[in-house]
DNA sequence: GCCAACGTTGGC
DNA sequence: GCCAACGTTGGC
């Protein structure tokens, strides 16, 4: 891990693309973001760079980590080419799954953007963030 | 370049 | 299913 690693939270609404998927195809494009600032969050990641997979909808939980696994390139499912997407590849489903309500509650996360901006489906987390969150999920990298 | 109208996300 | 918050679009 290089020492300009940043910390990333994907978001997906499991109905369209879950865990149990990413997990079968242990590594997956992430496509369809259509917001600029998810965009230019991911023109700033790298290979390597963790994230963690969060689900919306009815469970609203970070149920597990993945690596970027490649540089942006074309977004296959926009027929413009104007978006970009990146693989990530499995590392690891978390022990317990951590609710949006805990992160919420606790004294550390309470605070951060990424609670804070909704709606961002790609969203940076700080190394203290992704830290806690490994922690509250008793899964350690 | 402003801003009203509209669309979407995602928690509740 | 509702709606607040936010993003996008388009008229001016």
């Amino acid at each position: 891990m290089s020492s300009s690693s940043r910390f990333w939270l994907l978001k997906t609404e499991p109905n369209c693309f879950c865990w149990d998927e990413q997990l079968k195809a242990g590594i997956e494009p992430w496509d369809g973001v259509r917001n600029f600032q998810a965009r230019k969050n991911m023109y700033a990641m790298e290979v390597g760079d963790l994230c963690f997979f969060y689900h919306t909808g009815k469970e609203r939980s970070v149920v597990g980590i993945v690596e970027v696994a490649s540089a942006t390139y074309p977004d296959p499912t926009d027929s413009e080419g104007k978006w970009p997407c990146i693989d990530v590849k499995t590392v690891k489903s978390f022990k317990n799954p951590v609710a949006l309500k805990w992160m919420k509650m606790d004294s550390v996360l309470e605070n951060a953007d990424f609670l804070r901006q909704g709606r961002l489906s790609v969203a940076e987390l700080t190394k203290e963030e992704f830290d806690r969150i490994c922690l509250l999920g008793e899964t350690q990298i």
